[in-house]
Order: C-alpha cells, then structure tokens, then sequence
DNA sequence: CCCCCCCC
C-alpha cells in the first residue's frame, strides 16, 4: 500500500476486488479499482484510459490477479490519493485465481502514511532545486515580457568560421583541444547527490512520480537521472553519460550539483502561494498529474503558423524542449502564441508548467513521447537562468557517404560545409501555396556531397557568404535524386555551429576538402535533367539543320575546347546592372554607353568568348557569354581584365590550360543573317564538367569569390 | 484547435 503514499513499488502484484465504471459525462469511460495485496484492500485505483480495453473485453474482472507495471499517484483537490494504473498486465485471470486472496481489511491511509512519508522526504531528492524556490518571475501570459528574439534560434554564429593563414595549423584543431575542457567521468555524471544539501523545503511523496525507490541507492551514491524516468522515451538520446562528452558543449556540462544557496529569497516570494509545483522529469509527464512542472532547454521552435479549415481557424507555433529525461512537443495556439512565442527562445532553458497533456499523434511526430503539451491561459513558462544539467541539442551527425546506407524519410542529424548555395526561389506547391526553397549543397570528410533544402523563412535567412558550416538536426532523407535532404517544421539548422564537429570540418575544408574530388548523392544532374536532355553529336546541328526553324533550339553535347580565340574575348560593358552593352572610352576619360545615354566614370569587363569545340565525329564554333566563359576559363571577367593589363603572359596561360579540357555543354542554335549569309549561330548556356555538377558549382563559387 | 514539411 505504499504506492498509495506515492512511493514506487517495483511492480506490484495485486488482485482485483472490485470494478466500477465512473459516472462522467465526457470522454471515454473510467474505470475505478479496488485492489488488494492479500493483507489489504485499496479501492483508490483509478485505470488509464489507454487500459480501458481490459475490462471492455472483459479479461480485467474481479478476482484476476495483475502486476501494476506503471502507476501514477495523484492527489485530488479534496487531498485524496488517487493510484493511476498507466499499465498493468493480467496474471492470472479471475477463473485461474478462483477466489479472493486471504482476508484483506480496508487500508488506513491516515495512519501509516506518516512513517512513509518521513522516509521519503528525507531520502528523495527532486530532480532540481524545488521550484517552490525558484520560479522567479512569472512571465505567465504576459504579453509585455519579450525576451529578445535571438536570430541565430540561439546557437553561436561566428567560431567555425574560415581560418585566416595564421590559425591555420592543423594541430590547433586536432578533435581533442578543439573541446576545452577535459572531462573525467566523475564531472560528467550529472548530478551529485549529497543528503546534507537537500533543501528544507518539504519533497511531497504525492508528486514524487513513480520513481524508483531504493534507499540503498541513495546517500552517497550519485542520483542517476536515467533512472528517474520510468518512461521508455529515449532516455539514450539525451543523457549526459551515455554520451561522449565531445558531443556536449562544454558551457553545459558542468556537473549538475545541488545548491541550496541559489534559492534567494526575492525569487522564492514571488512564486504564487499554494501552488509551487514540483520539477519533475520530463519523461513523467502524463495527463493524470495536475501539479507539475519541467525544467528543459528548447531545442527547436517553429515560426508562426496560420490555419484555416472547417473547423475554424487560428495561428500556432509549436516547439520541442527536452531535459535529461526525455523530449516533448509543445504547440501554443491564438492567445498563447502572443503570450509565449517571443518569450521561448531555441537553446534556452525553462520552468513550464500548467499545459494541458495530450497524447501525441505519433502520426504527425518524431518526438518521442506519449504525450504532447498545449499551453492554456494558465500556462507558466518562466526563464531559468541555471541551464545546469540540461543537455544542450545534442546531434548524431550522421556523414553524408552514410546517408546512401540510410532509409528514406529517415530523420537524421548532418553536418557539412555549404560549398554553394542556389538563390532563393519561389514554388508553388501542389496544394497551390506560395513557398521560398533554397538547396545548399553539404560535403563533409567523406568527400561526399548531398543536397539539403531549406524552406520557407529558413531559405530566406540562410547566408551562405564564407561557405559556412552547416549542421541541421532532423533533417529528412529522400530519395530525390539518389539521396538527398529536407528540412521540416522540426528540424534544428545551425550555421557555424560551436561545436567540435565543426572545427574540424572547418579545417579539413579550408585545408584539403575545398579541393577533395567530391561526388554528390544528389545527383539532380543525370537523374533529373538529364531525361530531359537533348542529346546530340556535334554532326547533329548540321546534319539535322537544327536551329533553322523558327524557334531557336537547344541541345546537350560533351565536347572538348580545341581552341579558344583570347583576343576580342573582353570588352568594357556599361555599368548598369542590366545593360552589359560595350562602352566607348571617351576623350574626358569617361565610357559612354549608347543604349543608356549615359558616361560612367568607369566600366565592368564581361566576356565574349569564342572556342571551337570538338567531339569524336565534327568541331563546331560557339559562343560563351560572360557566365559560360567564366566557368570554362575558370577566372571572372574582372580578374581577366586585370591579368590581360598587368600580366600577358599569365593572361595566355589561362586560354592555353583550357584547350583539351572536356566539358558537357548545353547550348543554343539559332539560324542568323548575317551580311545576306544564313549561319548557325551556337550559343552555350551551360558548362558542366563531364562527371560532376557539384564540380561546376564550386568553380562557379570559386570565381564569385575570387571577384568580391 | 495543427498535423502543412512542399519543388525539381
């Protein structure tokens, strides 16, 4: 009968006496239980509802004996205990047991709980100092209290950043100092439990959740959080000492040490009297407990969202918070969003309490945990300024030669540097809505490069300037293009993330992965495009006389550079942005562009080359503009320009590295009079190396920068 | 009370 006291049995075995049905209005049945032990009869025992299918079917019956797996104690309004039954398991069925256990006599609860009880205070310990100390101000729906809405969803933007010539030895980045502090298994264990320090504030059996109880395991054994969480939700994923402590960033892993003396007094009195509740793991959280609170860090916060269907409509924002027990999702709709979406802030640590549980639809969700929270009116989401012994996001960065071994729609933690970046574009979905997209491709030391889509606001934010570090946790692998990758509502991108996996990418890019021979699993070039190409011998342009239609025609050929003409290939093109027309040098020094109607002071060089591509049956002249020409001479416009007046010989070089290169180029045909003579004008809209697209990228990358 | 995670 401790259970009743909120103590945890270790799975009770107990025969049921009695069964009612609780008269309610709403919501599924409730079924109340009068169990005994042999010794005594409790008839306290509230079932879940997920077990309600036990005495539907008739195998929950008077008499058959269970083992209680999971139980919850509860304290009603009116101070009656209440024994939630989460899960349970029938024995032996009411015919196997036959008859009632011995002679059981109605349990007291007055009279024995205070032995219990006094056991318990003074040998438990809460997981955190008793928010009865600690819940500072309450920001509880107040819609004036803003904390400053970090951009970078509050991870460090600048560490990883490229390294200047001086930083860049490789030892200074050698995995192990690239993690400052040196953990020994004693601080890594997150709590130390020390029975002197418990604080004075009286731990209630009743909120105490069904931890285990052991008083052996006590005193000065240290206080394992694992297993504070009966839950089966994951504890491996979060928790301190299953995991490297490299996985951790160092800020964060101090060992979570209870002290008494970080209760002051201002932030005790402004708790709202007689109602303080408990911290209590995360992994406990359940619908059957109405006095709670957690302590967690937000690991991800969606942006605000609207909806509109037949059952209504309203705005939303959801965000995921995990402590060392477990993870839950937690969604604010309408008011709440004003009250709470700019107060919640990604890497952040807070006391919330007052939500309503749910179950979670796991349809809809990788979280894992049986239940979700929604914030109410009274919901209380308070800052806590002690993040000690929250886990920080934690990433199983997976790398990316792996991502071909993994199934799709896999949720994966990836780290990569973003060697390019596509702008950002609109598309319009199926469902005929207006979204931004932008895919950046990530390679990592594998060498191996995947395509990761960004949506919405994420696409517009993402800065790819510095060819920066990219870590996304919970991104979704497709099978697009052989591999690639996604990121949802729910996934976490941090840009030059401050952990150690990111030094070292950041080195090993700088030092030898900006010019490792890298294959892509994306391979949007011959899965997608190339079923739409045109493919063509270059035989083909005159043997079918393509281009003499009306129409100009386009056609994909792998050639290699015979020649290509340097002279002529630059000229000086008018400033504006969009003009690009060659600009006449005039007698006051300044270029005038005829098509504007305008002097400049100056000019931008572009390109117009000339080059006689061949491939094994016929050559062909062609045309590459300013974007083409740079691709295959591999230099800017303006870089060449520079060259051509400084260094000739340097200038030459370049055309002459070009020549028996091999390249894909798609192109243009069009038919052109020129001075009464019909001519094949062939135009190239497109280099691409011969085996990798993602090769062309990075050149084309290389050049922008090379030119900024 | 949402539950959309898109496109090539």
């Amino acid at each position: 009968m401790a259970l009743h006291n909120g103590l945890q049995v270790d799975t009770p075995v107990l025969q049921l006496l009695k069964k009612c049905q609780i008269t309610n209005t709403s919501g599924p049945p409730r079924f109340r239980l009068a169990m005994s032990d042999g010794q005594h009869s409790l008839s306290s025992f509230l079932l879940a509802t997920q077990l309600n299918h036990l005495p539907e079917n008739n195998l929950l019956v008077p008499n058959c004996v269970c083992i209680l797996k999971k139980t919850i104690t509860s304290t009603l309004a009116d101070g009656r205990r209440v024994v939630v039954v989460t899960d349970m398991e029938i024995l032996q069925s009411a015919e196997e047991a036959g008859r009632k256990i011995g002679n059981p006599t109605p349990y007291n609860a007055e009279s024995r709980m205070s032995a219990s009880e006094n056991l318990l205070s003074s040998t438990s310990v809460s997981a955190s100092p008793p928010p009865a100390a600690n819940p500072g101000p309450s920001y509880k729906n107040n819609s004036k209290v803003h904390a400053p809405q970090g951009s970078g969803r509050g991870f460090v933007e600048k560490s990883p950043m490229k390294f200047t010539p001086t930083e860049a030895s490789p030892m200074k980045f050698t995995p192990t100092e690239a993690s400052p502090m040196k953990f020994t298994p004693t601080e890594a264990s997150p709590m130390k439990y020390t029975p002197k320090k418990v604080s004075p504030v009286k731990f209630t059996p009743t909120e105490a959740s069904p931890m285990k109880y052991t008083p052996k395991k006590v005193s000065p054994v240290m206080f394992s959080p694992a297993e504070a969480s009966p839950m089966k939700t994951s504890p491996m994923k979060f928790t301190p000492e299953k995991v490297s402590p490299m996985k951790f960033s160092p800020t964060k892993m101090s060992p979570m040490k209870y002290t008494p003396k970080k209760v002051s007094p201002m932030k005790a009195t402004s708790a709202s009297p007689g109602s303080t509740p408990k911290v209590i793991p995360i992994a406990n959280l359940n619908p059957y407990q109405s006095k709670w609170a957690v302590r967690a860090r937000v690991t991800s916060k969606s942006s605000i969202r609207t909806w509109s269907n037949s059952r209504g409509d309203g705005k939303l924002f959801s965000f995921e918070i995990v402590d060392e027990s477990g993870e839950i999702r937690i969604t604010a709709f309408n008011k709440e969003v004003d009250s709470f979406f700019s107060l919640v802030e990604q890497g952040k640590v807070y006391y919330i309490s007052k939500a309503t549980l749910k179950p979670a639809n796991k349809q809809y969700t990788t979280v894992k945990h049986d239940y979700e929270m929604t914030l109410n009116a009274h919901s209380s989401i308070v800052p806590c300024d002690d993040s000690q012994g929250i886990p920080t996001v934690h990433c199983d960065f997976v790398p990316i030669a792996e991502l071909e071994n993994r199934h799709k729609d896999a949720i994966i933690d990836v780290i990569g540097v973003c060697k390019s970046a596509d702008d950002v574009s609109r598309i319009t979905t199926k469902t005929s809505r207006e979204v931004s997209k932008r895919a950046l491709s990530l390679i990592d030391t594998t060498g191996k490069v995947v395509t990761v889509t960004l949506w919405g606001e994420e696409a517009e934010r993402f800065d790819d300037s510095g060819q920066p570090v990219v870590a996304i946790k919970g991104a979704r692998l497709s099978d697009f293009g052989g591999r690639s990758l996604s990121a949802l509502f729910s996934s976490t991108v941090m840009v030059n993330p401050d952990i150690p996996e990111a030094f070292r990418l950041r080195a090993w890019y700088d030092h030898e992965g900006y010019a490792a021979d890298s294959q892509s699993l994306t391979e949007t070039w011959s899965v997608s495009s190339a079923s739409k190409m045109n493919w063509k011998a270059l035989s083909d342009v005159k043997d079918e006389h393509m281009g003499h239609g009306e129409k100009a025609e386009y056609f994909s050929c792998v050639a290699t550079v015979l020649y290509t003409r340097k002279e002529n290939c630059l000229y000086q093109a008018c400033l504006s942005a969009d003009c690009n027309k060659k600009v006449i040098e005039q007698q006051n020094g300044r270029y005038r562009c005829e098509k504007c109607n305008r002097e400049f002071p100056n000019f931008k060089y572009r390109l117009l080359l000339s080059a006689n591509l061949a491939d094994y049956g016929d050559n062909q002249w062609v045309t590459c503009f300013q974007e083409t020409a740079e691709v295959l001479l591999g230099h800017s416009a303006e870089t060449l320009g520079q060259l051509r007046d400084t260094d000739e010989a340097a200038f030459a070089e370049v055309f002459h590295k070009v020549n028996f290169t091999t390249h894909i180029f798609k192109n243009r045909v069009k038919l052109e009079t020129y001075n009464d003579e019909c001519r094949v004008k062939v135009t190239v809209i497109e280099v691409q190396p011969v085996d990798h697209r993602e090769y062309s990228r990075r050149l084309l990358g290389n050049i922008r920068r090379l030119a900024s």
